[in-house]
DNA sequence: TATCATTTTTACCGTTTGGTCAAATATCTT
DNA sequence: AAGATATTTGACCAAACGGTAAAAATGATA
């Protein structure tokens, strides 16, 4: 009942890691966010992956059961990083206050965070065959519950009527996009690789844009 | 000197197609979209695209030299496609009808062509190694030209002040989010498959987002 | 230091995949 | 109908890939 490695796989049912363990774990989750985000789950191969953790195949298959394992680790640890800025919307605040903050969030996450936005793009795309249960489930949840405040809002004439999930859309897909389009942001724009200037006048834009009156009809 | 078949390498340097080359081209190229558009470039295989065209996989590397070349006619053919909602935006509109009537283009683009909307963002996503080219110059060029006219309505007090390529960004990520993240979408809303009911809806939202105000201060 | 468990490596395997080749078949032209 | 050309197919190949087995090496423990 004992050499069967495999630490993963059989051992230690809850938390008993080894420091070797927590630390090669990380490197290869690590390495992983970096192919992955990259290259998409079948762009990656787990060569490279090893590789960019400098660390042999078989060796990384010891910590991970399959490629699978290391994609769907990385994604499940990602899910409460995206809902973390949803989640910071009060009732008890003013519309303007409350949703200015929160594009603010969104959008220092897709700066601090692009690799992961891409990851959560990507997976999407695929059409979200590991997360369809949490976008279903805790996502929805978290939706209406948020949408619920944004919709007392409107009922108080304190915003203009809109569908308060198709407002949440529009902030998602706006701040997301300067991570996960940045390459096209950035040949628009004429800016160099690594150049991050744009997320500045990206804020003002979407200030004005979600706060302001853009255009006001005639 | 004759014998020699691979229509696609060498043969008529211009446009002299067999009508059976015309219609198998275009039967791999709608297929290659139903697969790429689902599985991304790595994730399509010659196989899958081939039995999708009804098709033996040397029969269709008979007309394309290999998948890459696949995946490049179908975007190419796409950058048009893409562009044309903008290149309709004119100086002598007003602000309202002309970013009004851009939005709905592009958000029946959407609906109507999601797969070569989610093949666009799979491209961009991975850096876009192929149309790199066509981003830096034909559609930095046409937003360099569309954002001047809508900075001259800013300077005539007609908008408010806010960087015109970014206001571009915010109509392309909001619209395209509606095809690339339609996964998402329908999960968040709880609807079924292929229900695509949630676009009028999205209509109204983006409409009193980008023409009314969403939020007046205060 | 001896012992045991953990970690790492080397060598390897079966499958999938992009792509080739030559022969066979269909189509077109005269 | 005959000959030339264009198209299609079945058999095949090398490389890449995900993954395994077992031995070797390292680390922890007493």
């Amino acid at each position: 009942m004992t050499g069967n490695a495999k630490p993963r796989a059989v051992e230690k049912p809850a938390g008993g890691k080894t420091r070797i363990q927590m630390e090669n774990e990380t490197r290869i989750l690590r390495a992983a966010l970096d192919i992955f985000s990259e290259s998409g789950f079948h762009g990656a191969t787990l060569d490279r992956i090893a590789s960019q953790a400098s660390m042999s195949k078989p060796n990384l298959l010891y910590y991970f059961r399959n490629k699978e394992e290391i994609h769907v680790a990385l994604l499940t640890g990602l899910l409460d990083v995206w809902l973390a800025p949803l989640r910071e919307i009060r009732p008890d605040g003013n519309p303007v206050d409350e949703i200015g903050s929160y594009i603010r969030r969104k959008l220092e996450s897709s700066r601090s965070f692009p690799r992961e936005s891409r990851l959560f793009a990507n997976e999407i795309l695929a059409g979200a065959p590991h997360i369809g249960d949490f976008l279903q489930t805790e996502l929805r949840q978290l939706v209406e519950e948020k949408a619920a405040i944004l919709q007392g809002w409107i009922d108080d004439g304190r915003m203009a009527t809109c569908d308060p999930r198709h407002l949440l859309f529009a902030i998602w897909s706006t701040t997301q996009h300067y991570a996960d389009f940045s390459v096209q942001v950035r040949h628009v724009l004429g800016l160099d690789p690594g150049d991050k200037s744009y997320y500045d006048e990206a804020a003002n834009m979407l200030e004005t844009l979600f706060l302001g009156q853009l255009i006001s009809a005639n």
